[in-house]
Order: structure tokens, then sequence, then C-alpha cells
DNA sequence: CGTGTTATTGACCAACATCAAACTTAGTGG
DNA sequence: CCACTAAGTTTGATGTTGGTCAATAACACG
């Protein structure tokens, strides 16, 4: 357990909620005042699953993660996906029990931090306590454009939809330089974030490529078509609620 | 512009986060001081909608709302229902612009509290802050199981779902007595709530009613068979973290 | 009793799932 | 460096679910 430096670590996380609140020099030593404990988690694996009581919430700090729930027999659905910089479980926070896991989907790096600090916090800071709430009101938000991405568009709108917000929150983070994406995830994967099968999913990135508006070679995706992408996803940036847009990006 | 006295409305949005929440006198003392002023809403009228900056959120006194978004060429999604007692646009608080539209589905009564004024009470009391967190971490725990249900379910499941959903949250509200549910909403609009069209969605009802599922006689929807919808829908109300489960009720 | 909305039905078609097999790629150990 | 293997991708064939269109029936309301 560190304690109160300015890590690269604290750093970061200073950095990341600056893109989406305002943050004054006092929450900023605030922040740079939680205590953490860094994690290595192995590709493939929870770090909390659903039914668990956890007592910490985590900050990514490198690799991508995933919140799921399993379904009957075998059906997974992806609800969210979590780069460097993300906090994907602060639910925890107010809720008791885990209602759906976090998994690791590359090998990851994580801080966590305990939720008994955080809520110290919470009660001595309220401006703290604000930022985290609109981290979390963002989070809401994006599960609401994923009801809308399932419920109402087909495959290809829904793919195209999920590859825009990837691209822009990519970029933001300068991950998306000349619109190639390092997307370490298998075409199931992308299914269960889509509701597709594996198979249909394979047709969907051929149909994508084949109108030109994404290219793959491995796990890196490029953007080739911007607008029509945006066009194909009725892709509105709004939702994501970002304090500044991406530089040269129409949203 | 009412003030501080301990209204009715008051005492109703206390009982309320009291069924998700602890709270200690001095809880409801601050809740008892919030001023607000009522509304009341037609039928298929919009109390926010989406693009707009709220300065209010808004406590549901009676009626049915819903939160919704508009896709592209007269397609609708329902992102979630609001009974009384809701507090269905917290989140407006945290982010500026709607990200998604407000309606009232029924005529309704609404209270709308300033924001300037919850957040001056989330900064001066942070306990209060904290209940409403919660409120808004559950807000998105019903987000996260709505895009299971619609990603992983097929039709039949997926209406049995949401018929469970309403029959738990109404009966926690005592709305349902021997599992009559009055449910003033057309076939089309818990399509819009499912992903599912019209007439598909009445397919559906009609497979739920011959097998003995659901009763309906206009509007008032009756659970026949509870275990068996609960089955159906692969239903299980951890999600709604309910401090206490309503009585003679197996979840 | 008309008029508009909602529920229901049938016919037809598109989107997507499932199954099974072949092919490609990346990784592993000799 | 080359088999060998496991994982992931791609393909084809086939069936199911659910969408669309259009018409009819049932209601609700003034």
């Amino acid at each position: 357990m560190q304690m109160i430096s300015p890590s690269r670590e604290h750093a970061r996380l200073i950095t990341q909620l600056s893109a989406i609140s305002h943050l004054s020099e006092h929450d900023k030593s605030v922040l740079a005042g939680l205590p953490f404990r860094i994690k290595t988690v192995a590709k493939q694996t929870d770090i909390i699953s659903e039914g668990e009581r956890p007592t910490e919430s985590c900050f990514v700090l490198e690799g991508l993660l995933c919140r799921y729930k399993l379904l009957g027999r075998a059906k997974r659905q992806i609800l969210s996906f979590h780069l460097a910089g993300d906090l994907p479980d602060l639910q925890s926070l107010h809720l008791e029990c885990m209602d759906h896991s976090l998994g690791a989907l590359t090998p990851a790096r994580i801080a966590l931090v305990p939720h008994e600090e955080l809520r110290r916090v919470c009660m001595a800071e309220p401006s703290f306590a604000a930022v985290l709430a609109r981290h979390a009101a963002i989070d809401g938000s994006i599960f609401r454009e994923w009801i809308g991405n399932i419920g109402r568009r087909d495959g290809l709108s829904r793919v195209a939809h999920l590859f825009c917000e990837f691209y822009v929150r990519m970029r933001v983070l300068g991950l998306a330089s000349d619109g190639a994406l390092s997307l370490p995830l298998t075409q199931a994967e992308l299914g269960d974030a889509t509701g597709l099968s594996p198979v249909h999913m394979n047709r969907v990135m051929q149909q994508l490529r084949a109108a030109g508006l994404i290219a793959s070679r491995g796990h890196i995706h490029t953007v080739r078509d911007w607008d029509e992408l945006r066009r194909v996803g009725e892709f509105n940036a709004g939702y994501l609620h970002l304090k500044t847009a991406p530089p040269n990006l129409a949203l």
C-alpha cells in the first residue's frame, strides 16, 4: 500500500478525471492522497465476479477490461469496455453486491483503492464526491446508448456504432493516431457486446470492410471512412459527455 | 415554491429513499427541507427532451413516466420506466445536456427540485449526496440488466423479464395486490421498451397468455404463474438492489 | 353513432442463429 | 526452422425469429 506521493498512477487518475470534470487544485491534492495497491491481472480472468462483495474499487492503468453478465446456458452479454483511465466499478461503492462481473480481456494493470478510503474522502470532500458522481453519470449514459443501439439497430449499424465509440474514446486517450485502433478482441467478444452470434459478427465485419468503412489487420482496426461509419452507426458522441472534443474530429 | 414544511410530498420522498438506503434522522430533516414546485404533466408529453439543459430534477408523485431515445426514422427505444417515488433524472444534476428524453406515459404529478439547491445540499451534507449516489447506482444497474435482456434473450423471455421487473417494483410500492398490475401502456410502447415491433409484441403477449403466465384485461395485467414467469424471463431481482424483499415473494 | 386509436390476424420477407466444416494464424516445443 | 496444436476466422447450408405490410376487429370517447 503506497501513500501520499503524487505518483505516476495518481497523475494518471488526475489527468483522466480532468477530461470529464473541472478539478480544483484542492481536488487534485485530495486525489493525490488516495492510497492504492497495484495489481496485475492475466488475460481472460475476472477482477470481480457477479455476486461478490468487493471492498475496493478499480482504476485501470493498462489493458482492456469489460463488464459482463452471464445469462442462461452459455450466453454472455458484455455491458461496457474499459480502457486505461477508467473507473469501471465505481458503482460497487454504493451497491454491496456485484450484479455483473468485471474481467480483463487483455493482460492488465490496475490500481485498487479501498472503499473505506473513498467513502471517507467523499464525506470529507464533497467536491470529490461530485467528480465521482459525474463519472458514474457518464457510465450510465453509455449504458443508455447501448440499450438503444442493441434494441433498435440492425447488426451493421450496431457494430459501426461500437467502433465509433471506440474510436472517439481512444482518440481522447491518444490511442488512435491515423484512425488505427488496437483492439485485441475476438469477433466472438465483439458479438457478445453487440448481441450478435460470432458467425453473424464475422459477416458484419466483412460488410464493413467491403463498404470501405473499416480495414482490419489482426487486431488493429483502421477507420477508413469516418463520416460514413458515423452515418451507418447513427453515431453522435453527445452521450459520452466529453468536456472537449478530440482534435480534428467531427462528432 | 414551498418551503421547509415536512409536507406529504417530502414524506413520500423520505419513504421512497428509505426503501433503498438507511436514512438517519438528520438525513430526513435535510430531505424535508428541500424546496420544490409541483407540476402536473399531461399524458404523452415530455417533461424534458433530449438536448435540453434542465435546471431542476424531478421526483415522481403520481403516474407512469419513461425515459426514451428517438433513433433514426421513427424508431424509439424506451430506456426505463418510472413509477411514483422515483427520481428519473438525477443524472441531469451532473450532466449538462440531456442525452435522452423524459416523458409521461400517463397523466402525472411531479415535484421539481432546483439543481442549485440539490448541489448546495450535496456539498453541505455528504451523507445526502451518498443517498443520491446510491439511487443513481441502482438506476445504472437496471440499465445493465436491460442491456442483457435485450441483447441476449428472445422476445418471449424479454417480455417476461419486463413483467417480472414491473411486478417486483410495484409490489414494493404496494401497487400489485394479488398479482394485478395496472400498466396503462400500449403494446407498441412495451415493444419500444423491449426492442420488438408492435406486431411481434402482440404475438408475444398472446404466447404469455396462452402459457397461463399472465392474464390481461385492458391495461390490468395479472401475474398468473410467478414461478414460471420468472423462469421464462430468467429473472433474478438482485439487480434491483432492494434493501428488503417484498413480502411473500420468491425472488 | 362516427372517428381515431389499439389489438389482432395473415402473408411474406429479411435478419440473424445454428451447425458443421474448412481454412488461417499464432503460438509451442522439438 | 518446422511440424503440431489450439484458437480464431471464414464459408455454406438451413432453420427460426422477428420485421413489414396490409387488412380487419375491437374499443374508447366525444
